[in-house]
DNA sequence: TTAGGGTTAG
């Protein structure tokens, strides 16, 4: 159906006009966005007997490859074919950059195979697919082939090479570009400039990033270089550096726009920048931003992340559009919370709308498996992603090792990882941390010294994963082997949770005092966490010396945590010491500290059935608790339990 | 040329 307004237009138009009169109609359609118009015109212009010429077709293709439509931009190459532009290597370029934006980068290359001449334009348009659509070695290897050809690279040529290295994370390769820029003199390009900063970001170097975006004069700056910068902080969930440079930004006067809005929310995804986050929600409210689908899909993942499902939901539920962006937002934040029937009825639900879940939609329904520790259901999507084509894709990979692993499965966890051909760091540290979880601590060990040798390089986490190993296997030399060799041949710095981790495997093995040294001598302030491992030590070596030294540093982290309180009685009780016993639970008292009772949750047949420490209120408690003991006394035998409480 | 959902820990 033609709109009335475009066949005013038509009308309006004189009775034979040219045809660089048709073609500028035309490009004026698509600038102002009405490309359906465009279309319109072109097939009147056929209609009317006027042959496009060589600006024609280019202008066309532009149309076609906007609205992504393939059937059109193949129509556009068969009258191509049959012009007299057919070797035409403007026109050619114009389909090669056409089949690039339709997805088919296939075809382009095709097209650009055949091409009798090039130049310096259609190699950038192949790089620029190549860029989106390919690896990094493929880009390159393209690059060296348009070098060899004698072209000169310009601008556009290095920010497809630019966007190329920071699609794939390549820090060499930005390192590379940024060189071949300098010494081609593109490096003064603006437009350049910003792709290194998006780049260096992309692969956590901020220093190089700045580096970049202090040497663009403050007047060359544009809101993109801002963004860029901005967005490199937010992706390191540095909140603080981002939003101050979004006042430089405004202090500059350049103005923000919905860009610098997303990146500063995403920067927010941390319990202690929740301020700043509903900040941003409120400032969208009232610029309007709030309507953008972009920017809801990241306040969804905002609320979702910082365990406030209900306001990620009611965001989700207002939505009058929804992208897989929006879905796999939503059923991220049910995996956070593990609840398995929302987070598996929302992946339904959208499957139900027609719309097509992806590689991250199906980490995101894994991750809800691997919380919830539903393996069946975990098996279900592996045979999912397998017969859509995405049982190769490496981050559903690693979510079905993560997934296996927290369900106990090491069998089909080996599985998955042997059938990985390109492993990636966090497929390694997954697959280390799956052998601690399931106490084979030995072969967590064994996954590393491959990895090691393999020439990977182990980052923060995954010398977490090998020092929870030492500390739960006992290893206490290799523990420490390790955390000298992250420290000074690696260069990693230790963060609180590996100072943990050596305070737990000494504690562990009853080194208590070496243990307290250890953490006193801390190049950091130790936290909750760091004490509290020692403090877990002190219970099970029952050490109320130490305990209670480190009862009194733990207060003064936490004063209303009732835990040092109970664990200092427990060690007291313990050693029957009751005039401790009484004191701290004086001191409980008299600082009104409560300790809530830890229960558990079964679900059975969808009812719920809750439990506390010596619980007999449930209807059946006698019968659970004769069952109870009749496991623990077959464990100890060393049988397979026989009986079925039969809570279901 | 910039921005949204994701996997390793907790």
């Amino acid at each position: 159906m033609i709109p009335t307004s475009y066949t005013k237009t038509l009308n309006r138009f004189s009775k034979f006009p040219s045809v660089s009169e048709w073609n500028s109609k035309i490009r004026s359609s698509i600038s102002q966005g009405c490309t359906q118009k465009a279309l319109l015109l072109f097939r009147q212009m056929k209609q009317s007997s006027i042959e496009p010429d060589k600006l024609t077709f280019p202008i066309i293709a532009k149309a076609s490859a906007k609205l992504s439509n393939l059937r059109l931009s193949e129509s556009i190459h068969t009258h191509v074919l049959k012009s007299q532009f057919m070797s035409d290597v403007y026109v050619q370029t114009a389909l090669v950059d056409m089949y690039v934006k339709c997805g088919r980068v296939d075809v382009a290359r095709q097209v650009f195979e055949r091409m009798p001449e090039r130049d310096v334009a259609s190699w950038n348009v192949m790089i620029m697919g190549f860029a989106e659509f390919c690896g990094a070695g493929e880009v390159m290897g393209l690059f060296r082939q348009m070098r060899v050809g004698g072209f000169r690279p310009d601008s556009m040529t290095l920010m497809a090479l630019s966007i190329a290295s920071s699609n794939s994370q390549n820090l060499n390769m930005v390192r590379g570009v940024h060189c071949i820029g300098v010494q081609t003199g593109i490096d003064g390009d603006v437009c350049v400039a910003n792709t290194w900063i998006s780049g260096y970001s992309k692969c956590m170097d901020l220093e190089s990033a700045q580096m970049v975006f202090r040497g663009i004069p403050v007047v060359v700056r544009t809101v993109v270089s801002w963004n860029s910068m901005i967005a490199g902080y937010a992706f390191q969930g540095k909140f603080v550096e981002a939003f101050g440079l979004y006042r430089n930004m405004c202090s500059d006067c350049c103005n923000p726009d919905l860009s610098t809005m997303v990146s500063l929310l995403s920067s927010c995804v941390r319990p202690e920048a929740l301020l700043h986050g509903n900040l941003i929600h409120s400032h969208a409210i009232q610029s309007g931003f709030d309507s953008d689908v972009t920017l809801t899909n990241t306040l969804i993942s905002f609320y979702a992340k910082l365990g406030d499902i209900d306001s990620a939901r009611f965001l989700f539920n207002g939505m009058n559009e929804r992208t897989r962006v929006s879905w796999t937002a939503l059923i991220g934040g049910y995996a956070e919370k593990g609840d398995v029937d929302e987070g598996f009825a929302l992946f339904l639900a959208m499957e139900a709308t027609g719309e097509k879940p992806d590689a991250v939609t199906l980490v995101a329904v894994l991750s809800v498996c691997g919380q919830a520790g539903t393996l069946e259901l975990g098996r279900w999507i592996h045979e999912y992603a397998t017969s859509n084509g995405l049982g190769k894709n490496v981050i559903v990979c690693n979510a079905l090792l993560d997934m296996y692993s927290k369900c106990g499965s090491m069998s089909e966890a080996c599985e998955v990882f042997l059938s990985i051909s390109e492993r990636t760091i966090v497929t390694w540290t997954t697959m280390i941390t799956g052998y601690a979880l399931n106490g084979e601590f030995k072969l967590a060990l064994d996954v590393f010294s491959q990895m090691v040798v393999l020439g990977l390089r182990p980052n923060h986490l995954t010398f977490l994963a090998v020092l929870q190993a030492c500390a739960h296997a006992g290893f206490v030399e290799k523990g420490w082997m390790l955390f000298r060799m992250m420290t000074e041949v690696y260069k990693i710095s230790p963060i609180l949770e590996h100072y943990a981790c050596i305070a737990d495997m000494l504690g562990r093995k009853g080194r208590l005092k070496e243990a307290l040294e250890f953490i006193q001598t801390m190049p950091v302030k130790p936290d909750a966490g760091v004490w509290g491992a020692l403090l877990g030590a002190c219970k099970t070596h029952n050490d109320a010396e130490i305990g209670e030294y480190v009862t009194y540093r733990l207060l003064e982290l936490e004063p209303q945590s009732a835990v040092p309180y109970v664990a200092m009685a427990n060690i007291y009780a313990s050693e029957g010491k009751w005039d401790g016993v009484a004191k701290f639970r004086a001191m409980m008292r008299s600082k009104k500290v409560r300790k809530s009772p830890g229960h558990s949750l079964v679900q059975v047949n969808g009812k719920i059935h809750t439990f506390t420490v010596e619980d007999m209120s449930h209807p059946k408690g006698l019968f659970i608790f004769a069952v109870l003991d009749s496991l623990a006394l077959q464990l100890k035998e060393g049988l397979e339990p026989l009986l079925d409480c039969g809570l279901g």
